[in-house]
Order: structure tokens, then C-alpha cells, then sequence
DNA sequence: CACTATTTGTCCGTATGTATG
DNA sequence: TCATACATACGGACAAATAGT
């Protein structure tokens, strides 16, 4: 049947071992099920027969028989003599909200509709080891380090830690928390003109997943945002950590300059 | 012993499962395996005895020979009668190489320095409700479905998927594959004028965990790329997933759009 | 209505793998 | 090492429900 071949590639028939310590028919079994699962076989949709699955998978037909019956004992087909197996699960793809939108994490305070930034701490204090190799300085000069959660509708979806050198220190730390990041940076005459973002993925430390209300399993975005002025000189050192599913990073890259060396793109940063 | 209670997690003696389809003996063959593999049982420290073991996990005393016998024929330890059973695998913390770093998945070709490509599958398949979905397709109309993966000296850092349509199915596979991504696109008369990448966490499935030699437990970046043709119609969809300790993701925003935000958001957000 | 092809249900016998005491 | 019990996998055979001619 075609179908059988657009169904399963040679990659998914070769996966079924005899070697392997799973038994075949689970292999088969778990294999038909991600399909119904992740909706490549729709409700209502025919299986392939016991003697096709038995041929194309080289075993025996009990044994794909055992794969469907297992399928059926967990509700996921109906089977019935001479009309075959036929799927009974009902995908649906989960809905999603639409998310608020901010261009880059320098503008926290612009994150639009109901999200809030909140400042947890902010004070000027040393630096840890990494972040002064990270400014390139070897004194024990303060830093500025604002640490801040942000959320929406009450739901913390971001926890930022951020480190910013230059700024005089008899500022009052308060006030300038108060400020917005750009006009902290401008009224210290600081020119942002380069931004570098580094993403990665991590676990949450104790006090991160505490902050955000997530288990400490689970995986959190991690961005780095790094800001220099004009002479090539780190200024500024944002690191923001977000709740996969509360948000959104988004890249965009333009059109016309896809086929040259030469890209542009700009970091969209959107919360669910 | 008070080895076996610093060795082995509560956890660790509750996951081996009778249930489980996979033989007890091998469950603890892999729960061994590991300890020595990651340098927890270094070279020349003395397993648990047979009956140790057997105590422990609850298990008859065959099953934890046969775990231990599976280890030495693999060379990983070495047994003798009244000794009992040592470890002789040198463990060698891995050097850790320079990731590389990349922002356009598009040009996987270019990739630099000693990176490669691996084509795992290339054919025309039906999709997953959730491809067919963003494809806005609701036929059963065959997709053209490529699985990569990137290593760089042999160590992978990436598994792609990617999802095209408009590709004629007469087409071989084959050929296809082994076409540049940009090649392939534009000779099917495609062309790419806006790219939208999502940047997301997740835990990686058992296939991306084994391909790309990690463990399930540990996050992986994720990153969706949408490609839309001048009519705005999605044609391609790539997705990878990245170790991140093997991979840096890097965006670059330029200077005038810092203080500029506004305008430009506008015109790039997507709905999802 | 019978006839047939299709498909699943059930049963047998056998060989091998797994797990226990 | 042995005996035992159960699970896995194979091939074959036949019965029973379904659908179409």
C-alpha cells in the first residue's frame, strides 16, 4: 500500500530490532502510538492490516497483532473482524494565547498589556568572578546589579539579573532602579551601539525556580544580553532566564538579504 | 553497606521495574554502566557483590550476576572468584570543544570550521497534525521530510527536522537530500523572502537524546524556523534542537533600531 | 441468497529469553 | 548448576464477522 510508505519511512522499519531488549511488538506499539499521538493517523483513520504491518516490519503477525491489541486496550483504536483497526483518539492541538510583544530585553518597562516588572534588589556591590571577567576589570570597583522578575496577570514568566559598569556610585541605587533601563544607560551618558544576545537552555538554580513558581526540573530559556558602546567596551550585562511555555523568543530575518553573507536581524521577545 | 546506600539513590533502586519491557538485568546493567561511564566507580573500585546487589534492588541473585557478567564481557569490569568485581575503565573527563556558533539554520551548509551534516532520513511522509497545522494543509498530501544531525569532530551538537512543501513528488529523496537546503528550495521555484526562528527550552525525546549522546534529563535549546514565500505562505519548517553546551546561539541587534523598537516590532510579529 | 475476499479472533506447537529459588 | 514458571516470537491452521459481487 502507499500508504504504508508514506506512514512509515525506512528509518521507522529499520528502528525495529530483534537485538534490541524491548520486545518487537512494544517497539511496534510505541511506534503506531506516537503517530495516533502526534495526529499523523486522524480519528477515524484505517490502520494497516496485521499480515501488512507483519510484512513490512518482517515479523510475525502475532506480533503485530499484539502491538493493535495493545493499542486497543488503551483506548487508542477500535478493532472489529473484517473491517480492521481504526483510530479512535481525537487529537487537538493545544491552544495558545497571544503574546504580548517587547524588541529587546534592554526595554523591560515596554513589555505592553498586562506584564509588570518588578525590582527585587538593586544595589551596587562586587562582582562575581565571572561577570568581572566578562567587563574585563580586575579591581574591586562596584558594579550596578539590579535583579528583577517579570509577570503578567500576577504569572512570573522572567527572572533577570543584570550588571552595569560606569554608572557613578553616588547615585542613589533606589532611584536609579526606578528609572527605565534606557534612560539609566542615556542619563549616565553611556551610547549603546552594538547589542549581542547569546540563548541557551538550563535548569533553574533554587531561587529561579522559586521565583518563577516552576518545578526545578524543568528546562528555562537563558538569555544573555550584552551591550557596548561605541568603543567596543562592555557596558551593560543582562541575563534573563524565562519559562518556556510563558514565553516566546522570536528572530526575525529580512528578506532580500537571505541569499547574501551579509544578514540583519532583530530579536523579538514575546510573552504568553 | 554504606557504599551501596552512597552509590545508589533511592530513586535509582526504585527504577528498576518488573513492569518495565526491558529485562531487570539489563536495567541494572545500564544503572552500572552509567556509574562507571560518567567516572562515579573509578578504575580499580570494588562493585557491590552479587548478593549486594541482589539485596538492594530486590532482585534474585542470577539477575545480578548477569548484569555483572554483561559488564565484564563488555570490558568494563573484570571479575574474580573471591576478589569480587572491580572496575577497570579509565574515565577521561571530556575536553571540552569549542562550540560553534550559528543564527541562521537555513545555511546548515554553512556551518564553518569542522562542522558536518548527516542526512539520518530524507522521503515524502505523511505529517503530524501540529506540521499540517502551520502548513494550513488538511489534506492528506505528502510532505517532503528531512532528519539531520551536526557534528563537529564526530560529536554531535544538533538533530534538525524540517518539513517542505511544494516539492513535486517525483522527486527522489535521495536527490533531494543531498541538495544544499537553499539549492533545493530554489529549484523547486521557491523563493524564501521573510524567515521567522522561535527559540524555546525543552528535554530532549529518547531519539534526540541518543543521537545526540545526552542524557534525558538534561534541557536542550529548541528552535523553530518558519520560512514564508512573497505571498506569506509558509514553506518550509526546520526545526533543531541543540545541546547547549555544544552550540551557541547568537543574535546581533544593530544600533539605530535600539532606540527605535516601536516601528519595527510592528511589522515583524507573527501571530502563533 | 450464496459466494468470496478481507480482516480479526482463537488455538496449537515450538524455540528462545527472562527470572526465581 | 538445576528445575520451574512465565514472556516473547515464530509459523501454521481454522473460525467468525464484515463488505461487496
Amino acid at each position: 500500500m502507499d500508504e504504508l510508505e508514506s506512514l512509515f519511512s525506512a528509518k521507522d522499519i529499520a528502528s525495529l530490532q530483534q537485538e534490541s531488549h524491548t520486545p518487537l511488538y512494544h517497539q511496534m506499539y510505541l511506534l503506531l502510538k506516537n503517530s495516533i499521538c502526534d495526529g499523523t493517523l486522524s480519528y477515524g483513520t484505517q490502520l494497516p492490516t496485521e499480515y501488512q504491518l507483519a510484512d513490512t516490519f518482517k515479523v510475525s503477525r502475532i506480533t503485530a497483532k499484539r502491538a493493535l491489541d495493545d493499542l486497543s486496550a488503551e483506548g487508542l483504536v477500535e478493532r472489529r473482524r473484517g473491517k480492521g483497526t481504526h483510530v479512535i483518539y481525537n487529537y487537538e492541538s493545544p491552544r495558545q494565547a497571544e503574546p504580548p510583544v517587547v524588541s529587546d530585553l534592554h526595554h523591560l518597562e515596554s513589555i505592553p498589556e498586562d506584564t509588570s516588572v518588578k525590582v527585587i534588589d538593586a544595589c551596587f556591590r562586587q562582582a562575581p568572578a565571572k561577570i568581572k571577567e566578562a567587563f574585563d576589570i580586575d579591581t574591586n570597583e562596584l558594579l550596578f546589579n539590579i535583579i528583577r522578575t517579570g509577570q503578567k496577570n500576577n504569572i512570573p514568566f522572567a527572572y533577570y539579573t543584570s550588571w552595569t559598569v560606569g554608572l557613578a556610585g553616588e547615585h542613589d541605587p533606589a532611584l536609579l532602579a526606578s528609572a527605565s533601563r534606557t534612560e539609566l544607560l542615556r542619563g549616565a551618558g553611556i551610547h549603546i551601539i552594538n547589542i549581542d544576545q547569546t540563548v541557551s537552555a538550563t535548569l533553574p538554580t533554587p531561587s529561579i525556580a522559586k521565583t518563577l513558581d516552576i518545578s526545578p526540573n524543568i528546562p528555562i530559556l537563558n538569555i544573555v544580553q550584552c551591550s557596548y558602546d561605541k568603543k567596543g567596551k562592555l557596558v551593560d550585562r543582562l541575563e534573563g532566564f524565562f519559562h518556556p511555555e510563558r514565553l516566546l523568543y522570536k528572530v526575525n530575518i529580512k528578506t532580500d538579504l537571505i541569499d547574501n553573507t551579509q544578514k540583519t536581524q532583530q530579536g523579538i521577545v514575546e510573552t504568553i
